[in-house]
RNA sequence: GUGCCUGUAGCUCAGUUGGUUAGAGCGCCUGGUUGUGGUCCAGGAGGUCGCCGGUUCAAAUCCGGUCAGGCACCCCA
């Protein structure tokens, strides 16, 4: 009989309490600074009907052509597992009608899934923290938006360590033109670009200007600017984001080679970027997407938000950030079946006081406080016959090895007035 | 999906041009302490050298495949 094989599957990790509290230190440092702007929790569905991301990311991004995990259910359904998050907020705020309760401001925190090669800071299933800002078509949202993710990065210390990296997409009328700029100029130097931007040429000519082809970079240099392509109002929009930055002091640089790949992206488009996680260096990108409530059959709604991995995140916080410890227990150490007993019904009572407790479940005095030490108690309570007649307990403080007598009555106070 | 690098004990790693019973530190276990941890001392357990196949008298070491991790690309958080 073969032996089934234990290994999580290709990109997938097992977090284990200290990477889970890594994780969680993330999660919670974003989740109180969005209650602070008023964007409240919401958990969709970690599947959705395949619809849901077919049509909002388009049949040429390769989000949707290789890499969702997409299924058959038992009743037939076309299910995928989703790959972000965005689409199936909006399509429970469709769902629910909600256009009426706009302006909505919602967070969430989960895990994702892309059939994707691995590396570090990329796996197959990941997570992503992440805000939507739906209802609000002007650029206070966008600013808003960006202030809390700047502010989430400084609660984790890391502020510092990333650049936030600031385009506009425009608007409609801005794109097409610019779009038919690009593609007029680099079909004209067809023979100078990649094979990768020539596929691009067709899908999605302004990636092209995102290239890291040393050839294409040339071809680029040369490229229409599009600043020359945005309407007024587009214009305007940029220059009232940046504005609103400023006033804030959110320090942004201009980067005209930042895009995003789908058609309902409009206006503002921002990422955070660090230099300490190579290539993986995005650590929240966002941006406006205004057209996406429409492509889903709901009422035209803008939109802007922003995701973060919480991998990437949680490994520049352990660069940035102390070590994380799991609270400090008080030990009971019990010598003997009767204070074994005894030090149970203090565990419970210690526990239900809100005391952080461990208690063992075999050994001598010896292993009790070897364990005591390995749990990282600042207190042993031990207790034995010689202290259960006299109806006391000795406490030990474990950082500096003194010791004392204390009634056992009573001890449930003394002990939460030392954690 | 493409290219390249790596894979030895729980962890971090050593292992000479292929050559006997594969090592170290940390961690773990036992004892020194019948009621005292963390320090110290002594001892011990733990490895099909990722997996499968090939070359060879002989493979951790060379070759092929495969799985996994990593780096870059693609794409993206």
């Amino acid at each position: 009989m073969s032996v089934m094989s234990v290994r999580p599957v290709r990109g997938t990790v097992d977090l284990f309490p200290d990477d889970s509290r890594r994780h969680r230190r993330v999660s919670e440092t974003a989740r109180e600074l969005a209650e602070r702007y008023g964007f409240g929790e919401i958990n969709t569905p970690i599947f959705e009907f395949t619809d849901v991301f077919a049509r909002t990311l388009g049949d040429v991004s390769d989000v949707v052509t290789k890499e969702m995990y997409t299924f058959e259910d038992r009743g037939g359904e076309h299910l995928t597992l989703r790959p972000e998050n965005t689409a199936g907020v909006m399509r429970a705020f469709i769902a629910a009608k909600l256009q009426n309760a706009l302006p909505l401001k919602y967070f969430y925190s989960g895990p994702m899934f892309r059939y994707e090669r691995p590396q570090k800071g990329r796996q197959r299933q990941f997570h992503q923290i992440g805000v939507e800002l739906f209802g609000v078509p002007g650029p206070a949202a966008d600013v808003e938006v960006i202030a809390l993710g700047a502010q989430v990065l400084a609660a984790l210390n890391m502020l510092d360590q990333t650049v936030l990296h600031l385009n506009t997409l425009g608007d409609t009328p801005s794109r097409d033109a610019y779009r038919a700029a690009l593609i007029d100029y680099f079909s004209g130097h067809k023979d100078q670009l990649s094979e990768d931007s020539l596929g691009r040429l067709e899908k999605n000519p302004l990636r092209i200007l995102d290239s890291k082809d040393k050839n294409d970079r040339a071809v680029v240099e040369a490229a229409p600017v599009f600043d020359d392509y945005l309407t007024g109002e587009a214009a305007d929009f940029f220059a009232e984001v940046r504005q609103g930055l400023d006033d804030l002091g959110v320090a942004y640089i201009r980067d005209p080679r930042l895009v995003r790949g789908l058609d309902y992206y409009c206006h503002t488009a921002f990422e955070f970027v660090t230099d300490a996680l190579g290539a993986q260096g995005t650590v929240i990108g966002g941006g406006r997407y205004d057209g996406l409530a429409e492509i889903m059959g709901g009422p035209a709604t803008a939109g802007v938000g922003w995701a973060g991995g919480i991998e990437r995140l949680a490994m520049l916080a352990d660069q940035t950030m102390e070590e994380l410890e799991a609270p400090r227990p008080v030990a009971l150490a019990p010598i003997g079946d009767a204070a074994d007993r005894r030090l149970r019904q203090l565990a419970y009572e210690l526990r239900g006081a809100g005391i952080v407790t461990d208690i063992g479940y075999s050994g001598n005095l010896k292993r009790r406080m070897a364990r005591a030490a390995k749990v990282n108690a600042h207190t042993a309570v031990i207790l034995g016959d010689d202290e259960l007649v006299k109806g006391m307990a000795t406490l030990r403080d474990m950082e500096s090895g003194e010791q004392q007598e204390v009634p056992l009555d009573g001890i449930a106070a003394v002990l939460a007035a030392r954690s």
